[in-house]
DNA sequence: TGCCAGGCCCTCTTTAGGGCCTT
């Protein structure tokens, strides 16, 4: 249970529902290393989704913001996740704001569509809520969206919903936090935790 | 199998329930 190696994610949807969105974006960041991917969804994103991400598909290309985005396939995503996750040589600690109600079961269900899931399982110990844990560290602030905290602790404003930006500013939130080890535990969970599909 | 977090805060509360937070 030493070190375990941390590595900060975030993903960009077609929607809310886990069940059944597709995944646009999967950036992930451990201190100076970055992964940062996009792909086209096979399926149209809520209107929300496209408000709040600005991702927009047309003729079957990526734009975001009306740039064109470089996209790889869904396939290529996850694999060169999991290679990106290998690097470490030990199994990582996934940490990502609200990871329990979105992330984690949307990387669990596409992991397991596209028969990668062992793999996941694999290089994946856990998952570390930082919603759960911002929840812990700080019981009386108002508002714990990673943009109010990245406000009220670092002071700054980002490209929220840009997955890699919001990787990296989780890191740097949780380098400023340095939590208590019994509180991160209590916001960790185990990789199969029943309620992932 | 069947279930979809989860713990704290607020309030039209304490014999409870809904919102937060994530796209």
């Amino acid at each position: 249970m030493g070190d375990k190696i941390i590595v900060f994610i975030d993903l960009e949807a077609t929607g809310l529902d886990t069940s059944q969105c597709d995944i646009i974006q999967l950036a992930a960041v451990c201190e100076e290393r970055v992964f940062n991917k996009y792909t086209v969804p096979q399926q149209s994103m809520t209107d929300s989704a496209k408000q709040v991400t600005g991702f927009t598909v047309q003729s079957g290309r990526l734009f975001r913001r009306g740039s064109p985005v470089e996209t790889i396939s869904i396939d290529d995503l996850l694999t060169s996740f999991l290679d990106f996750l290998r690097s470490f040589q030990r199994p990582v600690l996934l940490a990502a704001h609200s990871v329990m109600r979105f992330d984690a079961p949307v990387l669990t269900r596409v992991m397991k569509k596209y028969d990668l899931y062992p793999q996941f399982q694999q290089v994946v110990s856990g998952f570390l809520d930082t919603f759960l844990l911002s929840k812990r560290l700080f019981p009386r602030i108002k508002g714990y969206s990673q943009v109010s905290l990245v406000g009220k602790f670092l002071g700054k404003t980002y490209d929220a919903h840009n997955a890699e930006e919001d990787a990296k500013m989780l890191q740097e939130l949780y380098n400023v936090w340095r939590p208590e080890k019994s509180k991160v535990a209590i916001s960790t969970f185990k990789v199969d935790e029943k309620y992932f599909y």
